[in-house]
DNA sequence: TGCTTCACG
DNA sequence: ACGTACGTGAAGCAC
């Protein structure tokens, strides 16, 4: 038994087209309507079975009803280019499944179907109508069932003559009556104006056609009566051209093919370039090209915009989203460009602009980027967090940040880009930034298509990158670490740069110009000294004006000549008078540079606050980094550079500036680690530890170390904590190798534990090939096994160090977290401003400070239980200067 | 852009 | 024999 199927193409394909969500491929090219139409295909290729199937299209734009009304389908809107250019894929597509279709000039898809059909009807074949018009209804028959789309495209609603009866009391014929008397608004038939479904249907329910109510008008009442008497004409005319013309002239060949099936290689290849991955899947098709190749690399999503979906589907898209990538360029986040953003949702893909966010039709996803409940993956986040700050949105509920956990899992990896990231993972290439915009000079926004595919490829490796970081985490030990420091540091820490410090330009212009009548007056000492002027600031000439021209002694060498360093030039001091100048000059220069203009530059000119950057991804050992400006090397050694803190100020009249610094914490930290029972007991005894370290070293009582015994013991704590070597404190003391090599032997007999520590911890990293600190914390040290000597010794003092360095790190870190939720809990005005690696600043009002002065230390305290106390010292004043 | 120098912990 | 202290960022110079 045969079973034809015959689908009214260009009805289905309009369907489809304003049933799906707009959807396209990397390409950019849209797909919606096809994949609505393929959609169908599919259901009735399983549902049907059907032996032959054909495809029907309108050709052209005039057919032969125009020749009796010229107005025919006038009035109807241009059909939009994003679904006139998925005509040419979508009979690709067609043919790719091995269906036949056809379209002839002069006639529309119902004719060609109405042919078929009587053809049908007359060889008795059970057929099957696919359309989305209600005029198709006039084909039923015994033989022939319409079907008719309902909601969306594969949801159909079946005709047989008898159904027809039941819902409208007619013939199918008399459907051609019906909309007669109706008109059809989308083809511009106008039927009987005032006659609407009931009417028409009450109409042809009394008289039984157009030309029964025509001739019995004058039984009608009221206005119908005139109404239907005035269009006459109309009516018939409508009659006719809502007809559908059965006798389009087919040859027989053209008449219905049969279908044999599709060629599954054929077919997977026309889903590929569409990118219908889920339809390949549910087909089971063969994959398309090889993994690497260019086709791997493609991304299977179908891209959504905002003005493509209403608020509601909008929101419902949202609603199932987790993954965002924010894209905001340039290195400063508080200045930098947010171009846009993406959020895939299963297989599909919202990509927009900055400017679609910050448009009225952006407000839902605005709305989720700062609903604390919706949990967001992400990529840097942090930093996408203060570039949307300063334009007014709020990103909340960061629960996995890809940038955040490559730094855990590696970090000492300064390369922790998208593009990598994706190469490490062995998963398909995106794009890098450079390609995309170019790099410096040549940096350009692409055009809109260009940069929603980067954004969405970028979103897209969020998403695939996020389960196999968490995995990692898990298998390395620092999810915990991540999950319950990291990233709620992250959150703290982008409030402490979203709040800023105030900084008062005044005092620093006034320091500014003390500096620069200090920096002149050097300049002519110096250039008086030197008998010539040149730049004092170029190492350059200083090295050729030092060495050469005054016939100083070198003394170090670097690459490129003469070492002109303060170490160097201390050295020179008792041989020439122009040397201290040069130190001096060099002090001032600094100071006026980088921390009175440079931070001058950083000041906001409307708040008068300077807003930094952490980095949470940077330093290898777990700390924070500092940028634009950096307020982690504030001078504060020198009493000249010092005074720059006096311009650091409370934000609010009466406030206080209050900083607390951690006593001595890499110390402790090591004492804990290690183990060492009289570093501990030091600790446990609160001494000072470096007349301590002096006593042992030297083996004297405590009232027998004098300052330069204690300065040489401080320089050797240094040096434990540094990963010492004989050679590195000869230099730092400047004392012969085997003097400094007595020293250390001297420490290690002391503190046997520190000594087993240190060579513990290099076995400990040749075996694992990494270091960890007390909260897991990892540092891989591949260089640990290296034949080069200084490259393995680097690496033995880094497995020395980073322990210690980054769990003191760890530490503090754990205090800030903390201390911002004690600041909420106890809704406290009190704000967190600064970290300085084992320091934190507030800026306090006065009726808190009695408060903060014991809540902030044993905060600091508690962080983490040592075997040895914790300490934590208070100062607080009107300026940073002053919280000394 | 790389190098040197120097500010901090 | 080798030859650096650990971790950062900013500024200015030279190429």
């Amino acid at each position: 038994m045969d079973k034809w199927i015959l689908i009214d193409g260009n009805s289905i394909v309009f369907r489809a087209f304003y049933a799906m969500p707009p959807l396209t491929n990397s390409a950019g090219m849209h797909t919606n309507a096809v994949y609505g139409f393929t959609t169908m295909l599919l259901k009735l290729l399983e549902e049907e079975k059907p032996t032959h199937m054909l495809v029907a299209f309108d050709a052209g734009k005039v057919t032969f009803r125009h020749e009796g009304y010229e107005d025919y389908k006038g009035g109807r809107a241009k059909t939009p280019p994003e679904l006139s250019e998925q005509f040419p894929v979508l009979k690709d597509l067609i043919r790719s499944f091995g269906i036949a279709q056809f379209e002839l000039p002069g006639y529309e898809a119902d004719d060609i179907i109405g042919t078929l059909t009587r053809m049908a009807d007359e060889r008795k074949v059970e057929t099957l109508i696919v359309s989305g018009d209600k005029d198709m209804l006039q084909l039923a028959s015994d033989h022939v069932t319409i079907a008719l789309t309902r909601k969306g495209v594969s949801e159909v609603e079946r005709y047989n003559p008898q159904e027809i009866m039941d819902k409208y009391g007619l013939t199918p014929l008399q459907i051609i009556d019906l909309k007669g008397l109706m008109g059809d608004a989308s083809d511009n038939i106008p039927g009987i104006p005032g006659v609407g479904e009931k009417t028409a249907l009450k109409m042809l329910h009394e008289y039984g056609s157009v030309e029964e109510v025509l001739a019995h008008s004058g039984e009608l009442k009221g206005k119908m009566k005139e109404k239907v008497a005035a269009h006459e004409e109309d009516a018939r005319m409508s009659k006719k051209l809502a007809t559908i013309f059965r006798e389009v002239p087919l040859d027989d060949e053209e008449g219905v093919k049969a279908y044999n099936g599709y060629d599954p290689a054929e077919l997977a290849e026309a889903f590929h370039k569409l990118e219908f991955r889920s339809l390949m899947e549910r087909l089971e098709l063969p994959e398309v090209g090889s993994a690497g190749s260019e086709a791997a690399a493609e991304i299977n999503h179908n891209l959504v915009s905002l003005n493509d979906l209403k608020t509601e589907e909008l929101e419902g898209l949202l609603s199932g989203a987790s993954n965002v990538y924010i894209e905001a360029i340039g290195d400063n986040p508080h200045h930098a460009e947010l171009l846009g953003l993406a959020i895939p949702v299963e297989d599909r893909m919202l990509a927009i602009t900055a400017e679609e966010l910050l448009s009225e039709a952006g407000k839902p996803v605005r709305q989720w980027l700062g609903n604390p409940d919706v949990r967001k993956y992400g990529y840097d986040l942090h930093k996408a967090d203060l570039t949307l700050h300063w334009r007014g949105i709020d990103l909340c509920g960061t629960d996995f940040d890809v940038l955040l956990a490559a730094y855990l899992l590696d970090p000492t990896e300064s390369n922790q880009t998208l593009v990598y990231l994706m190469q490490r993972y062995q998963l398909p290439a995106i794009q890098s930034d450079e390609a995309v915009y170019g790099r410096g000079a040549k940096f350009r926004v692409p055009e809109h298509g260009i940069l929603i595919r980067h954004l969405a490829a970028k979103a897209n490796a969020v998403r695939e990158l996020v389960p196999l970081q968490q995995k990692a985490l898990e298998d390395t030990g620092m999810s915990k670490l991540y999950y319950e420091l990291e990233q709620p540091l992250a959150i703290v820490l982008a409030g402490m740069e979203k709040q800023g410090i105030q900084v008062n330009a005044g005092t620093l212009e006034e320091l500014g110009s003390e500096l620069e009548q200090g920096i002149a007056r050097c300049k002519n000492e110096i250039y008086t000294h030197a008998g010539m002027e040149f730049n004092i600031g170029s190492p350059k000439q200083l090295g050729e004006v030092l060495f050469e021209k005054l016939g100083l002694p070198a003394m170090k060498k670097t690459k490129t000549g003469y070492s002109t360093d303060a170490d160097v030039l201390e050295r020179l001091e008792p041989y020439h008078g122009i040397i201290p100048l040069i130190l001096q000059y060099r002090t001032l220069a600094k100071l006026q540079s980088t921390y009175v203009e440079g931070l001058l530059k950083e000041i906001r000119r409307n708040s008068g606050m300077v807003h930094t950057y952490y980095r949470q991804t940077i330093a290898a050992t777990g700390r924070l980094s500092s940028q634009f400006p950096n307020l982690q090397n504030i001078p504060i050694r020198l009493e000249e550079g010092r005074r720059i803190r006096k311009a650091f100020v409370p934000s609010e009249p009466g406030w206080t500036i209050l900083a607390a610094d951690y006593s001595q914490i890499e110390l402790r930290v090591l004492a804990h680690i290690s183990g060492d029972e009289k570093l501990k007991e030091a600790f446990i005894a609160d001494m000072d530890i470096h007349t301590k370290t002096a006593m042992d070293v030297f083996g004297v009582s405590a009232d027998e170390v004098d300052s330069n015994m204690r300065r040489q013991a401080k320089a050797v704590n240094f040096g434990i904590v540094y990963g010492i070597s004989d050679f590195g404190l000869s230099n730092n003391l400047n004392i012969s190798r085997k003097d400094a090599g007595r020293f250390i032997e001297q420490y290690f007999e002391a503190f046997p534990g520190v000594r087993g520590y240190m060579d513990n911890i290099v076995l400990q990293a040749r075996n694992d090939g990494y270091v960890t600190t007390l909260l897991e914390r990892r540092r891989y040290l591949p260089d640990i096994k290296a034949s080069n000597f200084n490259l393995r010794s680097f690496a033995e003092r880094t497995a020395m160090n980073t322990p210690i360095q980054g769990t003191a790190a760890d530490i503090i870190k754990l205090a800030m977290v903390r201390m911002d939720e004690m600041l909420r809990e106890r809704k406290l005005r009190s704000r967190m401003l600064l970290q300085v690696h084992d320091e934190l600043v507030f800026e306090v009002p006065g009726d808190e400070l009695e408060l903060m002065k014991t809540l902030v230390p044993e905060v600091m305290e508690g962080a983490l239980k040592l075997d040895v106390p914790l300490k934590a010292d208070v100062n607080y004043g009107v300026n940073w200067y002053e919280a000394k």
